[in-house]
Order: structure tokens, then sequence, then C-alpha cells
DNA sequence: CCCGCGCAAGAGCACTGCTCTCATTTCGGT
DNA sequence: ACCGAAATGAGAGCAGTGCTCTTGCGCGGG
């Protein structure tokens, strides 16, 4: 992380900045699919193959946008989390204030937000550099569900059935230590869940039936975080 | 609806239905995204041309894909409700039946549940045709609740908050007449938090996650049941 | 200062969806 | 039975795509 780096650095690293943010426009604008590898090189002045010096493939430069996107929705609910109004008060409300947060960034960004929860691309598989900042949405949730145990005001969690008792085991020690497996297990349910709620917004299913989404979402939200123990 | 049709359009049908099943299985082998006109054409020895007899465009391919991957996973949902075990059990069984038809269809048809439920293909906007197929998976869940109400064994569900009066008595007398609004609401949650669950296992959230995902998921699918007023 | 490497440009390959034209086949009404 | 019309197939062609390879230019770091 040396802070001098030469001028030529500091070009690749506008570029590959320039790239980026007309590939986003363009996923905001078209979708996935339609994102064109030309299309980006035409509209910054460039020629095609030039954009190969900077991502070695269209999907090189797809995974650079969802670990973008996965980024910026991590840190959507992790600043939901400090907000002045989640500091002091219960539980509850900071669990639905993240997932607010959540849904909220989602609505405004489908086309990313389908690029990290909707199908996933052909052969695609993500790589090692995405399943951190993927996890930083779970982990918030974890976070609040784990001082909601720490003060002692969660309710307790219903053992899980015996088939999962390992697998609950396991999930808790390597997801959310110190919590106990059964909360382990539900937190990974509301997780899914609570992303189902907002796909089905997102993707189009609750077209002409649910109008009064914020409200639909936000009652969702607390009963998922009532069932998670808060 | 006549007996006898020439042998034209019983060769058309023929050929229609080639291409749908060529069709299917290159959306088995590579995803959507890789389902080309061509190949398909090529693979039946056609000329690409020829298959716009056929349909008028890709996109069109695709919705009769979708068309009948909707009508598919109904089936296997009335089937699961129709089944001689569903018979005679309770009202939960019935419900849990009919969330692990959907997902056995999921599992074993990935693509095409990514084509239903994943991110909405380009420009593409759901025809009118698509509505009815869509609808089955959420009218056989709500058959059952509807039917553990009218023989009384239903716990009711809480009433819906203020802002979501209206929504949800709309909602209740266009999507599940007979039950009442707050039935209706918590269906809608339950039926989109269902789908949360089994697109989290088909797209791959729950890799290296959760492994032992049937009973993992029949849990879920119970809780939600009851959670519907089962 | 000056040479090398980073970079851009361009041509080219193998694809794609889709359109148009032209020949052939087959059906239905007289 | 015939003949026009409609349905179907074949082929060429257009504009676009991702990606590779080769060719040169010019800036930056030694």
């Amino acid at each position: 992380m040396e802070k001098i780096r030469g001028a030529r650095a500091r070009a690749r690293d506008e570029v590959t900045a320039a790239i980026k943010d007309e590939a986003r426009r363009q996923l905001a604008a078209e979708g996935a699919a339609k994102l064109s590898l030309r299309a980006v090189a035409r509209e910054l002045g460039m020629v095609s193959s030039a954009l190969y010096r900077y991502f070695p493939s269209r999907d090189e430069l797809l995974t650079a946008l969802i670990v973008d996107a996965y980024n910026a929705l991590g840190a959507a609910a992790e600043a939901a989390l400090a907000a002045p109004a989640a500091e002091g008060g219960d539980h509850l409300a900071r669990w639905t204030g993240v997932c607010r947060a959540v849904r909220a960034w989602a609505v405004a960004h489908p086309h990313e937000y389908a690029l990290l929860y909707g199908s996933p691309v052909p052969g695609y598989h993500a790589p090692r550099d995405t399943v951190g900042p993927a996890s930083r949405v779970g982990l918030a949730l974890v976070g609040v569900v784990r001082a909601a145990h720490d003060d002692g005001s969660a309710r307790p969690c219903p053992e899980p059935p015996g088939e999962l008792r390992d697998e609950a085991r396991r999930i808790a020690a390597e997801l959310a230590p110190g919590l106990p497996p059964g909360s382990a297990l539900v937190l990974l349910r509301t997780w899914s869940q609570l992303f189902g709620l907002i796909s089905f917004e997102v993707f189009g299913q609750f077209d002409r039936i649910v109008t009064e989404r914020e409200a639909f979402f936000a009652e969702a939200a607390a009963r998922l975080g009532r069932e998670a123990g808060l």
C-alpha cells in the first residue's frame, strides 16, 4: 500500500474505474445480459481490444461489478446498524433497520441486485474474492442477534431437531460463534426468507398484487426478527 | 377443437415440440444465457431461418419454455395435493407436501426454475399467457389454508395493521376469496419466503453452508405452514 | 537521455439473432 | 382434378458480439 504510485498506475486506476462506471450504467439501463464490452469501449472512446488490457474477459468485468455491489449492499446494511436512530433503539428496531436498508438498496439498484441474488450466470462460479463481501449482510444480521443475546433480551430459539443437531452446531461455530445452534439455524432461515421477500418485489412477482410495499415489507421484516428471537 | 387435423398441422406440432425439447436440453446443459436458436436448429438438422416459422423470436421461444415450466411446476404442486398420503393427513402435512414438491422440482430443473424465479431476462416482460400457469403453486397453497379454514382447524392470523387493512382486503378478495384478510397477507408473505428458501438452495447461496438440505427445508416449510395458521 | 514496456489500434475469427428472397410442398375450394 | 394460396424450407446477408493476434506509438522509469 505505497502512498506514492507512478502516474502510470494512477492513470490505469482511473481508466479501470471509468470502465466499471460505464459498465454499471449499461447494467442499470439494460440489464446484465446486454452488457457489451464493445459498447462500453465505444462509449469511452476506445477500441474494444484495448479494454482487454484492464479486464481479461467479460466475466471478469462482471465479477468486479459483483464484488463492488456486494460491498455497496454490505455497506448500506452496516450503515443502518451504525445510524444514530439504531444506537439507542431496541434490537428489533435495529434488525428491521438493516432489513429495510437492504431492501432499499435492492429497489434502487435492481440490476445489480439481480447480479447478486438472481440466476447465476452461465458457467460462472463465484471466485473466492466474492465470499467476503457477500457475507457482510449476513454478518450484520448475526451481529444484531448476538447483541440481543449478550444482554439477555433474546428469546431462546427452539432446539434443532435431531437430524439437524450437528449441522446447526457446525453452522453456529462457523458463521455465528457464540450463538446457540438453534439461533444459528433460525438465522439461516430468516436470512434466506428475507431475500425471498426482496427478490419477489424486485423481480416483479408482486406486480399488480402488493401496492403498499414499504408497509408490507416492514411488517414481514419485523416478524422475521421476532422469529430470530428479538 | 376438431378431432381431425391435417397432416400439416400435425407435423407442425411435432416440429414445435421437437424444438422445445431440444431448447430445454440446451437450457439444462448450459443455462438460459447460452440458449442459441442456431444451435437448436443445427441439432435438429434444419437451418436457423426455418426455426422462425415456429417461433417469431428467441424471446418467444423462451416464453413458451417459461409457460411449460410454470405448468410443470404447478402440476407437481397439485399432484402433491392429490397424493394419497396427503388425502387423509392433516393440513400441515399437505402444506409441507406441496412445499417439498415445489422444492424437488426446482432442484431437479434448476435452469428452468431460474427462468421462472431468477432475474427477469433483459427487456422481457411477462405476457398475459404466463399469469395463469404462474399462479398454480400459489393457488395450491391457498387451497390448503382454505381447507383448514373450512373445517375450523385453522388458527386465526393476526389482523393486518392499519396501513395494510385495505390492501389485505383487496388481496383476499382477488387471490383467496373466502379467507380473512389477515390470512391472505400471511400467505403472501409465506409464499415469497418459501421461494426465498428454494432460490437460495438452487442458486448456490447455501453451498458450503447447509448440507442437510432436505431436513433443513422440511423444518422451514413446516414453520411457514404454522405461521400460515395450520 | 533513451529504450522498453504499457497501451491502443486494427484486422480477423467464429459466433449470435434476425430479415429477405426464392424454391418447393401441401392444403382447400371450385 | 385442378389451381391458386398458404405454409414451409433453404440460403445469403446484415449488424452485432466476445475474444485473439499483430502492429506500432509514445510515455515513464532507470
